[in-house]
DNA sequence: ATGAAAGCGCTAACAC
DNA sequence: GTGTTAGCGCTTTCAT
């Protein structure tokens, strides 16, 4: 079924068929509009969006690039995407990219192709250079600060001041030997978040100590092991800033293990507030992000560059406190 | 950039550029094949794939349906598709339909619209329907087992025997008073589970009794609200059977604030084994579906439809029981 | 070894 | 109010 065929059967021409189908009906006479709707209907037209893509060069689909919509942060990200997309009549392709830069240049190259209208990235590398958005498809980078010179959106968070907020809670609770498990420096947010860390504890006039510090990546099993290595390295321990809620679910994991009362005898904080940190045992105290909401403004963002419209290219969400059980 | 602003730079047809560009090339002249390659390349040349697609009828785009990317199940699920598809040079289209009808209904007519090479659906009701399905769009379904007429996939786990299995093992492990928690018999699926618990109860010599059951939802909340009901009505309950692992934490929650202990007071057993179940305190006893594998089962499945091979159907998974911490 | 040309299904400018 | 037509960017058959 096309629409020259509707056309031909309600005996009319496919403009007109068109124009009723896209309710630019306004000159076309009640009659034929209904006939036209009657055969369509009959007929169980489906229209083809990829010929009229072609057409009017807009495809209604985004593209998002996360690291891996198994991690609930990322999944939650791409609720919020996929929900205010849908809301504006678009649709999301979906990619992982295990944050290996050969995948994320690879589906950039994909989505250009596919013509997607904006792509939505939260990638670990520049491969948003110039070199791979060789079409300049609008885009905006969700969650990761890179540093590029393109025209490309920013939706971020301020990391360090949600980390050194964190690190100040502990110590406001009473923890006088602060410990931090974390990703390694390997982006601009790792950096940061350590950095509020550091700068909370000598603010604060408390000392850094490298052995109080596990970096390896945002998971459960860093959480785990770096706090076995911290309760290894160090007689005292009372409080652990994590530098995700991955991490503390790990960290508590180990701490309930040996039988270490939290947060009596050591105090854990999160960061993101992934839906799962008010389930755990006890539920976790974090830095909120306000995940969901930043996955739709990133879609408000790429669609008015989109639109061409003036557009503030740069969005830092605060982060929050949010007190449960473990400290 | 066209294929055609290429050709005109390459001194050659659109139809060379054509032929270099999709590796058609054993007729094409070494020379021309990499002067045409190396003008691509300078100009940044990336191909219309929309255009070719209207062309040769083929996205090369796949379709998934799920109630929510933010549900670690089907997150999991989400996550085999994508692999697998990307694999065999699929991309996807990803749609949260929270189970409502209205936008299963949607999101199958804008896949259909977008020309989707086939589509994977984890629905709640029959918007299969050959009603829905107007253009014939190859379709599987995905965890849901609906009765359908048509020539659609369907790739499922046996729900009866895994859930007939947890309750027995519970039995085994010397539960006497085996509760039930799940969700509402809206789906094939809940009413498998729910009839393999009873099944189980029945052929143990156990009665079944109703103040044992608890139906909701499959939700976290569920689990802590059905927990806290069998507490209440039940003098004596030493096993509760989760109809998934959602389920299972929610009951946990709700044991470890009444400081009910695990497992040596109750044992709680899941089902579906989505990954936060190893994390939890204490670890669950789940019987596993292959979740990420049914994921990647979908999508060889759909491609075999697709490209009008003999396709088997039906595919049943086994569930395997994981010994975990609860019993 | 390369090119000309038709056509995929649609929209939009313009004609009537 | 409705129709004619060109053309979006590509592939593919057929000629040469």
């Amino acid at each position: 079924m096309t629409i020259k065929k509707i056309a031909k059967l309600a005996n009319v021409s496919s403009a007109t068929v068109s124009k009723v189908i896209n309710g630019k009906d306004k000159y076309i006479s009640e009659a034929t509009r209904k006939r036209v709707l009657e055969i369509v209907e009959r007929e169980g037209y489906v229209p083809n969006a990829v010929a009229k893509s072609l057409k009017v060069k807009r495809t209604k689909t985004l593209g998002i690039v996360i690291p891996d919509v198994m991690n609930l942060f990322f999944s939650e990200l791409a609720r919020g995407v996929e929900d205010a997309a849908e809301k504006m009549g678009y649709s999301i392709i979906l990619c992982n990219s295990d944050n290996k830069v050969s995948k994320e240049e690879k589906y950039i190259q994909i989505l250009q192709e596919k013509m997607v209208d904006g792509i939505i990235l939260a990638a670990s590398e520049s491969s948003v250079s110039k070199y791979f958005n060789k079409r300049g498809t609008p885009m905006v980078l969700l969650d990761r600060d890179l540093s590029v010179d393109d025209q490309v959106g920013k939706i971020t968070v301020d990391n360090e001041s949600g980390i050194y907020e964190a690190t100040c809670f502990l110590i406001n609770k009473g923890c006088r030997d602060i410990g931090y498990i974390s990703s390694e420096i390997s982006s601009k947010i790792s950096f940061q978040r350590l950095s509020g860390y550091k700068k909370a504890l000598l603010d604060r006039g408390f000392q850094v100590s490298e052995s109080m510090i596990y970096l390896n990546n945002y998971t459960i099993e860093t959480g785990y092991y770096g706090m076995l290595e911290l309760l290894k390295n160090n007689i005292r321990v009372d409080g652990v800033c994590c530098g995700n809620d991955m991490i503390a679910i790990g960290a508590i994991k180990a701490l309930n293990e040996k039988g270490i009362n939290i947060p009596t005898d050591v105090k854990i904080i999160g960061f993101d507030d992934i839906y799962i940190t008010q389930y755990t045992e006890p539920p976790i105290t974090t830095m909120a992000q306000p995940i969901y909401k930043m996955g739709e403004e990133a879609v408000k963002m790429i669609l008015s560059i989109i639109e061409g419209k003036e557009t503030e290219l740069a969005k830092v969400f605060d982060t929050k406190l949010i007190e449960r059980g473990t400290t």
